[in-house]
DNA sequence: GTGGTCTAGACCACA
DNA sequence: GTGGTCTAGACCACA
């Protein structure tokens, strides 16, 4: 359910937030139920259990896992930090579109590129 | 002409090929005209060298801008860079549609918001 | 009569022992009635009866129940623990006017606030 | 200007970032004034420069603080995370009321202790 | 030197 | 067993 890319730039950490924050957003993992123990996971993935814990704690700040002290980490039911998450991906649209605009990309050229990459995705 | 935003998360050294890159393909800064040399940019933006000269070391790499031993930095004529930033740049956009996509925000959605922010920073 | 809100974040020990304290102090458990039993409350909130034994443990220890060995828990006649169970309210109450008053939150505003708070919960 | 209680349940890494915020309202620290280096401050206290890491995370996700790499840590201008803050705190004195509520505690008993409090820190 | 990430491993509260 | 906190210490990017 979570890989690891190791070319990816970006920390293990947050490859696993990502991940989570997918799995959720499209109800792969429902409401409530429970996400594999910090240790399990920690096992499976073969990292140390502290870069799963920091996940967790990340998820749980952006409000979409709860965890139970002895029990474990669930899935929230109403995920509070879905529209700042959102906010922030609009903000980070509009420095794109920002760095686009300086470098002379053209609306038109963007707007195409845009809809191609979602038809990709969607076949 | 380069302006260090301290409270921006990326580093200085991208601020500035950031900030040049922008000034040559505006054509702000002519081909074959000088750069600020490493220590008086340095010393006007009070940060250490060392950030300037990767800065600059970058730029070359890219093709934007081309050195003379002993004299200096230039901007160069034809920007071979431009094309393979350009191929970055839809690598990122690409990885944002699939963000987007992955957190159920809409192609409509994505298209309107983009267009506005042209259209806002166009005004 | 008993209800465990898995996302509060206090442990269910201490949830059980509040919620048998306000059932007691309000006299809806009169005194010398019998508690359920900790396998059979165990049970029925399907949690560990270490839980419940130390939830039990920690009311007689404060006074708000008295055991009787091979028959059970019994609601106590004099509440000894609850003016030391007022004692460390106050601290708390202490330790959030300074909270407070470090924030630059005025006297007024708390004031305020806390009366609309036992308005509320009063209508 | 930071003092460890050990005494205290608090795990150190939120005493450090309640210290902080109370410097950073009041003002004894200025906006853009530099924070002690993770390693430095770790030293003078003897604890884990992993546990002001910690801190500073935190302090820089409730908005209060700012990272530069390579730099360091600096207080910030708009202190964003105030009104969340200040919302929790709301929260918890709700809380607060409600168990006063709860043990028979009266509106008058509760005003009275609290309008004590704020008068001793004035003095 | 400064912060950021990660590993290895310990100890604690809670269930 | 489960998460939470902390120490010790390494390595990296950045300045």
């Amino acid at each position: 359910m979570i890989l690891i890319d190791y070319q990816d730039r970006r920390p293990i950490y947050e490859q696993i937030v990502d991940r989570f924050q997918v799995l959720i957003v499209k109800g792969i993992l429902k409401a409530d139920s429970q996400l594999p123990s910090v240790r399990k996971l920690a096992m499976e993935l073969s990292i140390n259990p502290n870069t799963i814990q920091k996940a967790y704690t990340l998820l749980e700040q952006q409000g979409f896992i709860y965890p139970i002290k002895g029990r474990g980490n669930f899935v929230a039911q109403d995920i509070e930090g879905l529209s700042e998450q959102n906010a922030k991906f609009y903000e980070d649209l509009k420095d794109m579109v920002k760095y686009a605009m300086d470098r002379g990309i053209s609306k038109d050229d963007f707007m195409e590129h845009a809809a191609t990459y979602y038809g990709e995705e969607r076949a």
